[in-house]
DNA sequence: ACAAAAGTGTTAATCTTACACCCATGT
DNA sequence: ACATGGGTGTAAGATTAACACTTTTGT
């Protein structure tokens, strides 16, 4: 096939993760170019022979060593076609969680400089990255609602206050906490453990753990998960 | 940037069309090289200096001649390697809904073949076009039920019992007549004319209209359209 | 008068919201 | 004993679900 076409693509990952009540963003700095030291999103140009499932997955490894707990595709940026100053380039962005156990960073040669930034700090971001973490940022929050995705942010086993400060943090909104642990709980996809957190003050707090496959199979017939109040 | 990376970009629509009580997919019949006379979703290369939007419209408007009522990004198919045999190529598609007055085709010189099929009566399709409507025929299911996307299937004036009809066919579920128009009427964004639509047999029905501007201030002020019947 | 589709209301059940006090621990 | 966060129940209001008869027209 003889058609003439330089565009080039890449893949980009809006990698979320939550630690000390707030949301964070993973972002990378450049270190060659004309966009040396700015903060850009994890991402790089996909090789022929790779899947961009595997072209992701392989800049979050080189780039961060992180490893992720959900990976969905999020949009391809592709309309403005000066969204890259080198060349045109189509980028298929995907967004990422991880569980808050994982937040280290093992920095490795691509990037020393991998950095979370919690939401509300971010620095300024190369190309059009600015836009594609606020997309980012309303997949996430619709997303909570009716799909529980929040538990790919929290470790193996969480407090329940955890997971309400999760969804008050990342929705903007309060939530009745009473009526949000009956919510959660009539669901039958959370349960309690034996054990307690280590807590500073007040009553010891039970952790619980998500029953995915209790979930999986609700799926299947037909259950709707929603957290969604007023 | 000298980067070496042979990989095309192309965009496909899956335009939906909704008549005879039936929902309808857009096809195209290749008319050169290997899968010569195979149906296939209209869709084509990128151009440089094209944004993906202007390609998709450019497509939409060269192989069919049809003017599309709502057009969103749906998926961006760039995983199987293999996905078009004559080369590795990256497709974004696009979902697209006509309004039934304009379902007919203005066949142009690209692709005379252009033909409406109900989902139901598809032929074999080229590439992983089966997958991609798949896809959009969930898309389109869940959007549904929580965007008032229908209206963009029906003419600007249209029966109840039409709106009724789709939601029923295209959910594949029945849905109770007199709660499904409550349920309509309370959002306030659904008015009747003082039209009378023309009918076989039967008493004779109103035609209604669907108020696009309200619904938008609606929006802004944090309205929710949901239906949603067991 | 009958066939065919349009139009319309009520009630019971369920779900959602709002709201405040006691509990278990560390200091 | 007190400060801190954890844990729990109930009642009023709103929403949803289930359900059948009358109306208007053409034949």
């Amino acid at each position: 096939m003889n058609l003439k076409q330089s565009i080039k693509i890449a893949v980009d990952a809006i990698v979320f993760g939550y630690s000390n009540h707030c949301l964070n963003v993973l972002l990378i700095k450049q270190k060659f170019g004309a966009l040396k030291n700015q903060w850009a999103l994890v991402g790089g140009f996909v090789k022929d022979n790779e899947s961009l499932y595997d072209a992701v997955n392989r800049e979050l490894h080189e780039e961060t060593g992180i490893k992720v707990n959900y990976l969905e595709q999020l949009y391809t940026f592709g309309d403005n076609i000066e969204r890259d100053p080198r060349c045109r380039v189509v980028s298929v962005a995907y967004f990422a969680l991880v569980n808050s156990t994982e937040l280290i960073l093992h920095a490795d040669s691509d990037a020393e400089d991998a950095q979370w930034f919690p939401i509300q700090e971010l620095p300024n971001l190369a190309f059009d990255h600015k836009e594609i973490v606020q997309m980012a940022l309303k997949r996430l929050q619709s997303k909570l609602i009716y799909q529980p995705i929040g538990f790919d942010l929290l470790p193996n086993e969480f407090l329940f206050s955890e997971l309400e400060n999760l969804y008050c943090s990342i929705l903007e909104k309060e939530i009745d906490r009473r009526n949000f642990r009956k919510k959660i709980l009539s669901f039958g996809i959370v349960e309690e453990t034996d054990k307690y957190g280590d807590k500073k003050n007040g009553r010891p707090a039970k952790l619980f753990v998500f029953n995915k496959l209790k979930y999986n199979k609700l799926l299947n017939e037909g259950f709707l998960f929603e957290i969604n109040f007023a």
